[in-house]
DNA sequence: GAAATAAATCAACAACTGTTGACTTGATGG
DNA sequence: CCATCAAGTCAACAGTTGTTGATTTATTTC
């Protein structure tokens, strides 16, 4: 049901990514304490010692999942910073049923294992290195790290909002996500400007 | 260590606020997932057959955390709709080391917790009803239910990233407090005017 | 002081967790 | 065609989880 069964040929690379990519499935929905590594592998369609031989263990694979790269990244294309109001608000109201970029994915997987004791360090140090500071240095401002804090919360928290809490003001029509992203950019620029 | 074990006299209603100490304690640190009912047992002084006694389980156990109002609530004391952005930031800077009031507590723990399965929907009908209602009520105009998000998302966002996150750009030196404190205001602000 | 009742503990349950070693299966290279 | 080695499965592990019934302990009531 989760994953294509097709037949694969013994290929470890392929079973590699296969166990990554349901792994991520879960992680985008669960938190990490709550989800099984049998319910992973299960997923894959493999079986659950293969995660510990590929990946280490449930931390590991964890890890992988949260730094793969290949996947759309926040900041994958680079973007100045006179956009960056218009970009971030983008974000916000990005369809999340529109499959051809979850570029809030990752954002998700954090925000929903932040908590956990094992999961929590590995997202501390990557919300501090790949977001925080990238996202500080393209204001470039004095006071950069306040401006990016307070970016990095309105887009963390009305991700929350919408992918964990489950508000819906976000996602009605196709008119009221225009005013949304409107609304949002504008604040968005007096985050950086106020 | 975490509980004061001061003998406790067979009190039903005594040891019940114990444990529901206890399991607030934990729970305003780590995930539902992740604390144990013999953890949270232990931190009251007495066996875990009593939290299913008292509360039924786990669940039973957390929903009465969540949801005890005796506890300093956002919303306690009224605010009117002028006063709300200075009243937002001022939760937003408020010292978490403080404990005369933690009203951003009860806040922690739904984000902690957002992501279990179990805790997630109780958390969710909590925010709808307790929370985003109140709160576009008391904005009142036509699009409330936007504001009230946005202004929710700011909050929310910076609990996460200053409680979860472990992001320390918030509480530097008592003048930074006052400069991110008037940052966060002017915010808010544009939240709702903007 | 003995009986009744509530409070608290003990012990064990069944289900599940992540992890590890031994085993089987399949493909590959000589 | 057989030996080699990687890929994958199986089974069991030791620990923990939440939960529940029986049992003991303290308090109250007559």
């Amino acid at each position: 049901m989760a994953r294509t069964t097709t037949i694969r040929k013994r290929d470890a690379a392929a079973t590699r990514a296969a166990i990554l990519a349901a792994a991520r499935e879960r992680f985008l929905r669960e938190s990490y304490d709550s989800v099984g590594l049998r319910d992973i592998a299960g997923g894959a369609g493999v079986d659950v010692a293969l995660v510990g031989r590929y990946f280490g263990g449930k931390e590991g694979l964890f890890r992988e999942v949260v730094m793969d790269d290949k996947r759309p990244n926040l900041f994958r294309e680079p973007v100045d910073a006179a956009d960056l109001p218009a970009f971030l608000a983008q974000l916000v109201i990005e369809d999340e049923a529109d499959d051809r970029e979850h570029r809030m994915e990752s954002f998700v997987i954090m925000l929903r294992s932040a908590s956990s004791p094992k999961a929590g360090e590995i997202i501390r140090d990557l919300v501090h290195q790949d977001v925080l500071g990238p996202l500080s240095e393209l204001i470039g401002s004095d006071d950069a790290d306040l401006r990016a804090n307070m970016l990095l919360a309105i887009l963390m928290g009305s991700g929350v909002l919408r992918t964990i809490m489950k508000v819906d003001a976000f996602d009605g029509s196709e008119a009221q996500r225009i005013v949304c992203g409107e609304r949002f950019r504008c604040l968005f620029e007096a985050a950086l400007s106020c």
